[in-house]
DNA sequence: ACAATAGTGTCTATTAGACATTATATT
DNA sequence: AATATAATGTCTAATAGACACTATTGT
């Protein structure tokens, strides 16, 4: 600690005993949780793979503002917690497991996102293996529900200015559990001046979710989509031991397109370890099950 | 507006209405920049070119706390400017620019990172062009620098447990303004437990620099080094019109390496203009001035 | 002429994409 | 036997790295 006086003539020490944080008015800081699973779907056929879908957990909320929509979970942060912290404690309460992979995304801040006063949220993305999750659902009286996550572009614009250019992405989202089914409409503006491009993310339309969630929901599912390329993440999502074609899938359902089997699996080949284990009564050739090289 | 009443019986809008923020406890919010720049450094040699550093703008505090320290610009966020607005907002100030680039980082929240109260901090990242900055340094009174910024990788260390491993990267940065030096040694960890792996930064060392700005710093080299080599985010760093050398030497001093330049002029081609102009009195074969492809 | 950089050509190694082929348990 | 998936081989195109070579100015 410094012994210098500042211009009032105080220590730091001095300064710090005077100091009063409730004379400046200050915004209240949440952290909302995207968690993210990939679970089975059921198949009739009994010959056929399980089709895999990419799913999200919301919490039907029972208080105002937003009564009744579906929102992210999340909460205020408190004093004696750290933003990790108080993004685990979140994690823990809706899914009662530790050690769950867990990422900071993005602090969203626009002044008018919460009804009730100025509240800075900050996002994160937890990842979690469905398998795992048996014991699913909170004790607390919310209630929770994984919903299945497609999307779709619905238009790419591009205008031409005269000191740069506009790009517009308008993308749909749609949430569906069971019969409930969500749509979100989101615009992604690529704003191009000169040398300078600002991006800013608008929700257009969300029927039933709560707050700006749409957005972040589109901004996580694009960070997934960016880092399952050149991280390891997607072995979040795996269980302890998962077929070649399993992880193949999960790797398609996020990023939304086919890949071949023979690229794929020259590329993790390095990031798993085959075991003595193959599948068994799959209506066709078995296959040898991997764990991931840590 | 939902007309549905909660368990109190009220409606969205009587919800609202009573709705009294000042019943919890708030953490004060700020933003803080990291605004990089690349400049010319003096050579003597009329036949070299000049080589460049990568610079940060830091803003030595007139206050307590770490009065008389090294802090990075920033400052509280409004209840009426949204995080954006704020990081816009300090840049202006500092650099009286428009039009600057600007991307959000990551918000610390460490419950103890500033010792006047609990402050959750949103760390913003700009590059400036530095031939645009000659009308440099704010109307503040502060004092503002910019300040050399080169790194070094001190130790890594990787530590097996029984269900999982460890590894340590201890990293020392250098800033330097004239005759001042400062230094800070950042311990970054990353904790492997079987599939989950969580990172933490540590400043173990920060002579002269406020706060916990040492580990802002690191993060945003990191960022800004992984971001180069897939984005064309070193364009802001560039004057209006550039050499490809000067372009190569930008991408080297941020990547810490030396890059071929063949495969640098095939990489960026795509990305550049030609213009008619070249390089003059320059002590050896001029070169052309390319401008970005935008 | 010389120093220093500018700019290009080319060989090689590596990697991604495309597609064909073989293998195998289950019903 | 039929089916669906498992797993691998191979050809091709694209790309990155290495390095040599030529070009061009100011002093």
């Amino acid at each position: 600690m410094s012994d210098q006086l500042d211009t009032n003539g105080f220590t730091e020490r001095q300064f710090l005993e005077q100091y009063d944080a409730s004379q400046f008015d200050r915004p209240s800081v949440t952290v909302d949780m995207l968690i993210f699973t990939v679970a089975n779907q059921v198949e009739n056929n009994y010959r056929k793979l399980p089709p895999k879908t990419l799913q999200l957990l919301l919490i039907k909320r029972g208080e105002h503002p937003y009564l009744g929509h579906w929102a992210l979970p999340g909460g205020f942060v408190q004093m004696n917690e750290s933003l990790d912290e108080a993004a685990a404690r979140e994690l823990r309460s809706e899914t009662n497991i530790d050690q769950i992979y867990m990422e900071q995304l993005y602090t969203w801040g626009d002044v008018q996102r919460d009804p009730r006063t100025r509240v800075i949220s900050c996002s994160y993305m937890a990842l979690v293996d469905s398998h795992s999750l048996l014991v699913q659902a909170g004790e607390d009286a919310d209630e929770a529900a994984w919903f299945d996550l497609t999307y779709q572009v619905l238009e790419e614009k591009k205008v031409n200015r005269n000191d740069g250019h506009e790009k517009e992405t308008t993308i749909e989202l749609r949430l569906q559990h069971n019969d409930m089914m969500l749509n979100a409409v989101i615009k992604i503006t690529n704003i191009t001046k000169g040398r300078n491009t600002r991006i800013t993310r608008e929700v257009m339309d969300s029927s039933g979710l709560a707050f700006d969630h749409a957005r972040m929901i589109q901004y996580g599912l694009e960070r997934l989509q960016n880092k399952i390329e050149y991280t390891d993440i997607a072995f979040n999502l795996m269980a302890e031991r998962f077929t070649l074609s399993e992880l193949q899938q999960v790797y398609e359902i996020i990023l939304g397109r086919d890949l071949l089997a023979a690229a794929f699996r020259r590329k993790v080949t390095d990031l798993v370890e085959p075991t003595d284990e193959y599948t068994k009564e799959a209506g066709h050739r078995p296959s040898r099950l991997y764990r991931y090289r840590s």
